[in-house]
DNA sequence: GAGTCTATATTTAGTTG
DNA sequence: TCAACTAAATATAGACT
C-alpha cells in the first residue's frame, strides 16, 4: 500500500479489484506456505474467486483433503466452539484501533503544547491561551523540568563519562512517558540555547535540527490556534 | 524479520516456534480477511497447529463449510487439475530466484567494469587486464559514449530548456539497459570533470557524490582483482 | 494483462519489561 | 507468556512498459 493507504473495503473498480486479488492471493499463499514451513504445521488455503470455475487451493488437493478430514471428523460440539471467531476478531481489531487512536490523540496534544511552549519562549505571550491550555502547558513544562533534573542527577553520578555517550543510552534515562525523540532533543540542550536567541517561531520550525520533533505535520496534528480542545484536556493529562 | 533475516526452514527452538506460529497465524488470518473484504470473495483458512486439539478456522465454521461444500461438490477430475499446485509454486519460485540471480550477476559485472574504468581514468594501466576484461571494458565505454551522444542530441533539440530540468526526466534518456542511477550520474557529468583531476581511486570512491553508484558493496559484488570471471563474460555482454 | 519499479504500508524478529 | 517497541524485511498500490 504505497502512495495511498488503501481503505479496507470492497474495491468497486473491476480491473483494480482483479489485480489486487491476484497480487494478494499470491501473497496469502506465500504467507501460508511460510507458516507451514517455519512451524511444521498442517495448513491449507482455499480461495474461490470469480475468475476461475474452481477454487484455488494450497498446498494441493491432497493436503487440503487431509486437513479437511481432521476438521470434519471432529464432533459438531467442538466445531461449534469457535463459531464466533470472526466476531471476536473484528471486536479485537476495533479495540486495538481505539487504543491507537487514544495514543495518537495524546501524542498530538503533547506536540501541540510543545509548539505553544516554543512560541512562548520566542516571545509570544500567554494572554491568548485558554485556561485548559495554560494548565496543560504547565504540566508539560513540569514534565520537562523533571527530565532535566533527572539528567543532571545521572550526569553527576557518572561524571567521568562523556556526556554524548551517556545520552545515547535510552536505559539510563528511564523517562516518565515522554517519548524518546524529545528525550534526545533535551540531551542536546538545544532548547536552552535557542531560548537565548529568541527569534521568530517559523524560523525555529524550519531549523533542520528540529526535524526530530515531528512537527512536519503527521496528518492528525491539531492545527495551532484551534482552541476547541477543552474536552481533550483532562483526558490527556489526567 | 528484523535484525536477522529468518531462514525459511523449520524452527527447532520450541518457544520461538510457538511464538512465531501465533504471530504469523494472526497475520495470515488478517491477510485472508483483507482479501475477502477487498475483493468480495469467499475464502477460508484452516490451520491445525499442535497447540490446540482442534484446527483454527476463519472466518467461522459456517463459512468454511460453505466453501468446502463448493470444493467437495466438484467432480474428482476437476479437483485433480490443480494437484500439482505446490510443485508449480515452488518451481516458479526457483525460476524467479534464478532470474534475479542472473540480473544481479549482470549488475555486478557492470559495476566491476565501471570500477576498473575509473581506475584506468585515474592512471592505472590496462596491462593487468585479461582479454575478457578488456573486451567488457570496451563494451562499457561504448555504452557510455552512446549515452553521452544521445544526451548531447537531446540537449541540441531543446536548447531553450534548462539542462538540470531535462536531466531529471528519465523518459528523455531512454537508456539501452544501463540502470537509472548511472544515467543520473552521467547527467551530472561528474566523470568528465573528475577525469581532469586524475587523483587516486580511493578518493574517488569516498567522494560522497559517488554514493549513487552503489559501490558501498551489496554483498554480491565480486571483489576487485578477482579475474576468474572469464566464464561470466559472454553471459553478461553477449 | 503480465511485469517492473518505487514509495509507502504492513508485518514481524528480537528485545525488553 | 504476553504486551510494547523498534528496526528491518516484506508486501503491495499505483504508475509505467
Amino acid at each position: 500500500m504505497p502512495g495511498k493507504k488503501v481503505k479496507l473495503a470492497f474495491i468497486t473498480n473491476d480491473s483494480e479489484r482483479k489485480s489486487t486479488f491476484n497480487r494478494r492471493k499470491k501473497g496469502l499463499v506465500k504467507k501460508a506456505s511460510e507458516l507451514s514451513t517455519l512451524c511444521g504445521i498442517d495448513a491449507c488455503v482455499i480461495i474461490h474467486g470469480p475468475y476461475e470455475s474452481q477454487p484455488e487451493v494450497w498446498p494441493n488437493n491432497l493436503g487440503v483433503q487431509r486437513v479437511l478430514a481432521k476438521f470434519t471428523r471432529m464432533p459438531e460440539m467442538k466445531q461449534g466452539k469457535k463459531v464466533i471467531t470472526q466476531e471476536i476478531f473484528i471486536r479485537q481489531s476495533i479495540a486495538k484501533a481505539n487504543e491507537q487512536l487514544k495514543k495518537q490523540l495524546k501524542l498530538n496534544r503533547e506536540k501541540e503544547m510543545t509548539e505553544i511552549m516554543y512560541q512562548c519562549l520566542s516571545g509570544r505571550g500567554l494572554q491568548n491561551l485558554s485556561m485548559v491550555d495554560q494548565y496543560d502547558l504547565n504540566q508539560l513544562i513540569d514534565q520537562n523540568l523533571k527530565e532535566i533534573g533527572k539528567k543532571i542527577e545521572s550526569l553527576k553520578k557518572t561524571p567521568q563519562q562523556v556526556a554524548p555517550v551517556a545520552l545515547k543510552k535510552t536505559k539510563e534515562m528511564p523517562g516518565n512517558g515522554m517519548h524518546r525523540k524529545e528525550e534526545k532533543l533535551l540531551g542536546v540542550d538545544l532548547p536552552m540555547d535557542a531560548m537565548k536567541r529568541s527569534h521568530g517561531f517559523n524560523e525555529w520550525m524550519n531549523n533542520p535540527l528540529y526535524e526530530n520533533m515531528g512537527f512536519g505535520g503527521d496528518g492528525m496534528m491539531v492545527p495551532f490556534g484551534d482552541n476547541n480542545n477543552v474536552m481533550w484536556s483532562s483526558f490527556f493529562f489526567p
